[in-house]
RNA sequence: GCAGGUGUAGUUCAAUGGUAGAACAUUAGCCUUCCAAGCUAAAUACGCGGGUUCGAUUCCCGUCACCUGCUCCA
């Protein structure tokens, strides 16, 4: 069987310690994946700069960090127990599956199938002998249910009084504090409020990796503008989040903006773009820019009542503030990181495989390498020097030769190599990993001399 | 969930109705070792369960996982 690129990506990832099947020795969980030290390292590298860049560079905006379990009342209000609630059918004959009520809507315009309950829809499809648009066959199951949020309930004794649902987005956490945090903080429109956190979703298929799970990273901000000024804000969010992802040094032929037609808008959005990636497997979402306007604020007021009306302290206008919502999977961002940096090249005749990893996202920006064993108490004294100011790794087993290319496979940018000269004179060789050139820096001069070439 | 495909060391591949070999990788040792050198050792596999059989990694069934579609989405 010949392997195609993604494949081979997805053993390297395995086989390097970036990522691990979900529960491996008891046979996996579907599409469950646990990040190994190194892809740890590069999720954590790529977070934390989004915190940099949404909330601490920022004068406009806060993070966040909300609860994943949330008063059932929010997915009333939401809707997502309504539109999470697709009624699914198989067609017995082609085995092809269809949402009930598109299904009827196709071929019997005329009918009326808005609210109405699964049985209904049954009878409707029976009566009419709808036929399936695949196979021209009436035959289908029953309506099946797939609820895309995953229910657990509260307290020791299971029961509908006391269900709960993992979050399947986090941007709710946002929206009913909004009121708590524009109080504490005072803050005045414009402003946004950024969480990152765990959201769940009960894909009926996920795959591809790391890109569709159920259990995923979402990084969200929610941006609160007066309405009228949110295309504006659409706009320039828009274009931050694409800088953000070029500064994740990923080729810029492989990405693009994708606007989502009239007809694939959310019930809740007035405008959406995407940013996309060139995965192996195709085009994929990676950044949803969503205009939800001042739906998600309206709905918990008309719910709860809550003071989410803004008065603005200049003109005592009030009104309930529009929101733009740059939302992006953490996941996602890893994947086509580390996809967009693999690379073979042939070096003297063999394979020389490299993570071309921005210096910054590097699950290791150093690796310390005694040339030989003997050197060892030396090359520790300077992993620990440097292991205060960066990510160091520390190797001193096999040919020096052989370690760089270790190195090279997991993404290291600088490789440190302390050598008898080093005893001698206190300096080192610094190899660099995208030209495998080499220069001697003196030890009291490497920290800064790393830094320059680390830093964006 | 449905349809199709796949499943042997860490990886890539062999062989076989009588319980498995290699290459690379890994670990240890030799070597004043700067781009996967060499030499000597070591460890590691038939996804899981059941059936047929004297005996199953091999045949059958089930199951689990992965891949490709249908659907959904960050």
């Amino acid at each position: 069987m010949k392997r195609n690129k993604f494949e081979q990506i997805v053993t390297h990832l395995i086989e390097n310690g970036f990522v691990f099947q979900g529960s491996e020795i008891y046979d996996g969980l579907s599409n469950t994946w646990d990040y190994g030290p190194l892809g740890n390292n590069v999720k954590n590298n790529i977070s934390n700069y989004w915190w940099q860049k949404f909330v601490t560079e920022s004068r406009l905006n806060v993070g966040i960090d909300a609860a994943i379990l949330m008063n059932p009342r929010v997915w009333e209000t939401t809707g997502h127990l309504k539109n999470f609630n697709d009624p699914l059918i198989d067609c017995k004959n082609c085995k092809v599956r269809h949402r009930a009520d598109e299904l009827i809507n196709k071929s019997k315009p005329e009918l009326e199938v808005e609210g109405l309950s699964d049985s209904e829809l049954d009878a409707l499809i029976k009566e009419h002998k709808i036929k399936c648009p695949n196979c021209g066959v009436s035959d289908f199951t029953d309506i099946r249910k797939f609820n895309m949020m995953f229910k657990t309930h509260i307290g020791p004794v299971e029961g509908s009084q006391n269900a709960v649902y993992l979050r399947p987005e986090t941007a709710q956490g946002v929206f009913v504090n909004f009121r708590n945090v524009q109080r504490t903080m005072r803050k005045k429109i414009p402003f946004g409020i950024a969480n990152i956190g765990k959201a769940f979703r009960n894909e009926i298929t996920p795959g591809n990796f790391i890109f569709r799970t159920r259990e995923f990273t979402q990084m969200e901000l929610e941006f609160f503008c007066e309405p009228g000024t949110d295309e504006k804000w659409f706009e320039y969010w828009k274009d931050y989040c694409l800088t953000f992802v070029e500064d994740l040094g990923v080729k810029k032929d492989n990405l693009r903006f994708r606007d989502h037609t009239p007809a694939e808008l959310s019930f809740y959005s007035k405008a959406t773009v995407d940013i996309e990636y060139l995965f192996p497997f195709g085009w994929g979402e990676i950044w949803g820019i969503a205009n939800r306007t001042d739906y998600d604020l309206k709905g918990h007021i008309d719910a709860t009542g809550a003071k989410f009306v803004y008065r603005d302290p200049m003109t005592n206008e009030e009104y309930i503030p529009y929101c733009v919502e740059p939302s992006v999977g953490l996941d996602r961002l890893l994947l086509m990181v580390l996809v967009d940096s693999y690379d073979v090249e042939q070096v003297d005749g063999q394979d020389r495989i490299v993570m071309r990893l921005a210096p910054h996202l590097a699950p290791y920006q150093v690796s310390v390498l005694p040339l030989v064993k003997k050197l060892s108490p030396k090359a520790e004294e300077l992993f620990s020097m440097l292991a205060k100011k960066f990510t160091v790794s520390y190797d001193e087993s096999g040919s020096i030769g052989r370690r760089y290319r270790r190195q090279d496979q997991v993404g290291t940018p600088f490789c440190v190599t302390v050598d008898f000269e080093t005893l001698d004179d206190e300096s080192v060789t610094v190899r660099e990993r995208d030209t495998m050139s080499q220069e001697r820096i003196k030890i009291s001069e490497l920290e800064a001399y790393i830094r320059s070439k680390v830093e964006l």
